[in-house]
DNA sequence: AAATGCATGTTCGGCTTTCGCGACATCGAG
DNA sequence: CTCGATGTCGCGAAAGCCGAACATGCATTT
């Protein structure tokens, strides 16, 4: 083993050219170098200079231990100039966003961030509000972007846009002449959220008020999957309108078209809110939240 | 700043999951732990662990912190093991060429050693011998293949099979039908190794035998300059006949020619040793010697 | 709801170990 | 032999550590 005294030494030795000068110059007596360097090899059990006449010089082993050893210094000093620098980001912040933040602002979210946080690593784990909300109380994630139904107590929460849901079918079928009807919509299989969020539940009554056939309502973890079966004409879908508008014109974008529907048919918004905890992690929190909002209203702009 | 021991109890408390296990696992007092960080924390001015009811927990900066410096740890550690591994080579090994040697064998001669020594880095230095001599005593490679004329004094030295040199012309001129006489290789350009080498110096010797005009004789430090310049119709040259074998021959190989001389006009044979300090580098240099000779050898057979 | 018990972190006095200093011994080169 | 360098030894200072007492938070009991 060896400390980090060990190499400054050594390293002293190195540049001064024998034990005596490098003890002057790191203001030690002679002798502490001396013994700190016999120890040392010992330590290691092998030979560090070459002691020839009245000179050392470092040997084969010495100097490849310097090599190596003195990045360990340059690096600890990194750490503490990184780790002491006074205001801004550093290290790894790590962001958890629902999926419907994904298919909207993320992508210019984390542009945002990127200038000005060169340094940064963002880690991004994308789950359910509800996960997101204990892994915010867990500190597993830093920030979280979430519905604010699952804003955990104690947390700092900024409101974003609220984000409207439409009702959405494939295109390959024939575009109704009049605003759709709940029980008409209860007519289709109906793919949406997973079971037990918000809107799922919604849904679930709003489809249950429809007489006749008990509804059909499936639910997917994934927005994307959500989307794809209502574009492959596996059922009629409600998505948050913005997603919809934010894929690719080409592709997904295409092959789906929004239901009119009557004004009873209509799904709540989805509040999304950026949340931390102040007292853990403030400075990144106010960091992301700023980028978050500034990104939502950059994306909401973009889309009219 | 910080030492190793703060890295590994602040690991120890992050796996152990709190101060009182971590003093436990690690053999010391719990108040130990706790005096230490306290003490950590107030040297670099951060908080490392939040101190939430009964537990701690990582801090965003004591995560950022242990990231970075547990990095450190096991580079020591890695340190630690090649330094003190027996046997075989480790870390840098610095070898130095003369030029001929460059487009003789060294090349096989690095492809025997990158075998078995996977891990060892080759610093290569291509200058005279004379400069390769300083460069051992200096102590700025640890091994050198150079002129025995110009080994050290003290350095363990292994003969490598002697290097015949050869009298060469361009391509483009004709053939005379017999071997020359000195005073007609005396009528030509003659380029060469570098003023003050031994060929140089034989070959003025040489030439100042011829009556008639006084002999231009040109010293390059380069030998693949001498080359080209001899492709090239600048005249004619000197150089190692092996050298002249491993060159491309579709290229510079295929645009000079052997010319036939007189046995008065041979050029003494270039004496090639493998060296070392013992004392110094006795295990690199033992390694090296043994690859360069089997490397010449095989290099020799490759020829003919 | 208050009391109790348990587990944890913090503080403080005293002890042990480590580290460094200074003086002297030792060694090699000139 | 002398000079300039490293190695060795005893002493003192500082740091590190231990153990105990103390404070706090959480869970269970009363």
């Amino acid at each position: 083993m060896f400390g980090f005294r060990d190499i400054e030494i050594v390293r002293e030795i190195v540049r001064a050219g024998g034990f005596r000068a490098a003890a002057q110059r790191s203001g030690l007596a002679q002798s502490a170098i001396s013994t700190r360097i016999a120890a040392l090899e010992k330590r290691l059990g092998i030979v560090l200079f070459d002691r020839v006449g009245r000179q050392v010089r470092l040997s084969s082993c010495g100097r490849r231990f310097l090599e190596e050893a003195d990045r360990l210094i340059q690096t600890r000093d990194r750490i503490i100039q990184e780790l002491t620098r006074k205001g801004g980001l550093n290290g790894t912040v790590r962001i958890g966003v629902a999926e419907t933040i994904v298919h909207t602002f993320l992508t210019t979210m984390l542009n945002l961030l990127r200038v000005g946080h060169e340094t940064v690593r963002f880690e991004l784990s994308v789950d359910t509000s509800e996960q997101l909300s204990r892994k915010l109380v867990e500190d597993e994630i830093d920030v979280g972007i979430l519905l604010r139904e699952s804003l955990p107590k104690g947390a700092v929460s900024t409101p974003l846009q609220p984000i409207e849901l439409g009702w959405y079918a494939s295109s390959a079928i024939p575009l109704p002449p009049e605003p759709l009807t709940i029980a008409e919509l209860a007519g289709h299989p109906v793919v949406t959220f997973s079971k037990g969020t918000t809107p799922f539940e919604q849904i679930e009554r709003l489809l249950s008020q429809a007489d006749g056939a008990p509804p059909v309502l499936h639910g997917s973890a994934s927005l994307s999957t959500v989307m794809h079966l209502v574009a492959d004409g596996f059922g009629i879908g409600v998505v948050p309108t913005r997603m919809v508008e934010a894929a690719d014109p080409l592709g997904l974008g295409e092959r789906i078209r929004r239901l009119p529907t009557r004004p009873e048919a209509h799904i709540q918004n989805l509040q999304f809110v950026a949340a931390y905890f102040h007292e853990r992690n403030h400075k990144a929190g106010e960091v992301i939240t700023a980028a978050a909002v500034e990104a939502d209203q950059i994306d909401l702009k973009k889309r009219s």
